[in-house]
DNA sequence: GCATGATCATGC
DNA sequence: GCATGATCATGC
């Protein structure tokens, strides 16, 4: 793994996602350095204070916020275990914010403590190993940005309405884990000892504490899809933007030797011109080949190499013209029009200090308007030139945003022009220069 | 060091 | 077989 992954910020739910990414793999003892002295290493329930103050270099707020208030993201750390067939379950439900019995009744779903806390989380799992102290427990598969998702939410929203019927029935102390189907309201506290139980705001009779907890079927199914993720995005309410920043998220800052290995050894062949795009294509896939999600919305993904001092060598070429034919088009109907309309996601890679060219940031981008217009400029200007003298087209220096350059299999591909002589044939490129200011606001 | 010209390996 | 995305090569 590379040295250079950077930390993280306290405000983006992304950022703390891709952070906690690089925790998969490890245990907490591995990744950081931990005072001598640690108590309670066998309690379970300790050890995501613990990644949060030694990992995270957090301090929760000491409220009914979340664990990071800015990012609104509730950090959860739960052990796993592996079934017979070798895949990874819940060892147990989750437990999620205690129930106030007093409060609750106050409350409306719209306006309530658990949904306010847990309504995005950041969930890690690591291995349940027995006797083992928790800070050696190893995360073995990667977290969960957790978000509830549109299709559970009526079976949730209901679940909880239902618990709290019963607080406002009196009935606090009958409520069991039964009652509901995603969200129980478990017993929290060892025992069931008289001094032990809650008042509750309709009844004399006293309550066992309990929390909101996902049941483990529940998380089952979460960790299932987790595990899975065949789809960009699936069932996790992620936008597409959100799901291919999770896909790339764990390979960024790796070195192109790195990245390779962890590609199923995936080396550049001498001259291989497609090597970057093509390793883009597998870490989109996870391993296959297509990116059907990305094809499907029209999105254009282009790599860029950025040198060390921060600019690509090279212009971003995009398919040929035919000199005969773009004549007759028109703007709105060319091929470079339909190209510069579109989404781009950039998967850039950086030469650093050492001249190691590492994976450096995805980030999605559009033309903006007035460099459209700009395109739209020296596209025209090419229809009229051509017309003129298909040897004399725009180039690099007429335009900050696009010029007009050869685009062909080798020298012998050339097209017929209006003029009636073959010339290699041309395609639009955005230029170097410009790429390197657009992808610095990636 | 940049603009321009030439062409490569690959996937479909 | 060829279009494609991308990189190499050259000249000033």
């Amino acid at each position: 793994m590379s040295t250079n992954k950077a930390a993280y910020e306290k405000n983006s739910a992304q950022s703390i996602y891709n952070f906690a990414l690089l925790l998969t793999g490890k245990s907490l003892s591995e990744a950081v350095d931990l005072p001598e002295n640690l108590e309670n290493v066998r309690d379970r329930g300790k050890l995501g204070t613990l990644v949060e103050k030694y990992y995270f270099n957090h301090e929760p707020p000491n409220d009914h916020n979340p664990d990071f208030p800015e990012a609104g993201v509730e950090l959860k750390v739960t052990g796993v275990k592996k079934d017979k067939s070798g895949k990874y379950v819940a060892k147990e439900r989750l437990v999620l914010t205690m129930i106030n019995y007093e409060h609750i009744v106050k409350e409306s779903w719209h306006s309530n403590n658990f949904y306010n806390k847990c309504k995005r989380m950041l969930i890690m799992f690591y291995l349940f190993t027995k006797d083992v102290p928790v800070v050696e427990r190893r995360f073995v598969i990667d977290p969960l940005l957790y978000e509830i998702p549109e299709s559970d939410l009526p079976i949730i929203k209901s679940d909880w309405e239902k618990i709290q019927g019963k607080v406002l029935q009196g009935k606090a102390h009958e409520i069991s884990e039964g009652d509901t189907f995603y969200l129980g309201a478990c017993r929290k506290g060892a025992g069931g000892t008289k001094e032990k139980l809650k008042s509750q705001p309709f009844s004399e009779v006293g309550a066992p504490a309990r929390a909101f907890s996902f049941k483990q079927n529940y998380l089952n199914q979460l960790l299932i899809e987790n595990q899975s993720d065949s789809q960009l995005g699936a069932s996790f309410n992620l936008s597409i933007e959100e799901a291919t920043q999770k896909r790339f998220a764990k390979y960024i800052g790796d070195s192109i030797g790195e990245l390779s290995l962890a590609i199923n050894h995936f080396k550049r062949d001498k001259n291989h011109k497609g090597f970057h795009r093509e390793l883009a294509t597998k870490i989109l896939a996870k391993g296959g080949s297509s990116v059907s999600e990305i094809e499907k919305a029209g999105i254009e993904m282009k790599t860029v190499r950025l040198q060390a001092n921060g600019k690509p060598r090279e212009s971003m070429s995009f398919p040929a013209f035919d000199f005969l034919k773009i004549g007759n088009e028109i703007w709105e109907e060319s091929s470079f029009f339909e190209k510069v309309e579109r989404k781009f996601l950039f998967v850039v890679f950086k030469v650093d200090g050492e001249g190691v060219e590492r994976f450096e940031k995805v980030g999605y981008w559009n033309m903006p308007y007035e460099d459209r217009l700009e395109a739209e400029r020296v596209w025209r200007d090419t229809q009229r030139r051509v017309a003129i003298n298909a040897h004399d087209l725009p180039g690099m220096t007429e335009s900050h945003v696009a010029h007009v350059r050869p685009k062909a299999k080798d020298g012998n591909d050339k097209g017929l022009t209006p003029q009636g002589d073959m010339r290699t044939k041309q395609c639009f490129w955005l230029n170097a220069s410009y790429i390197a200011e657009v992808v610095s606001t990636i």
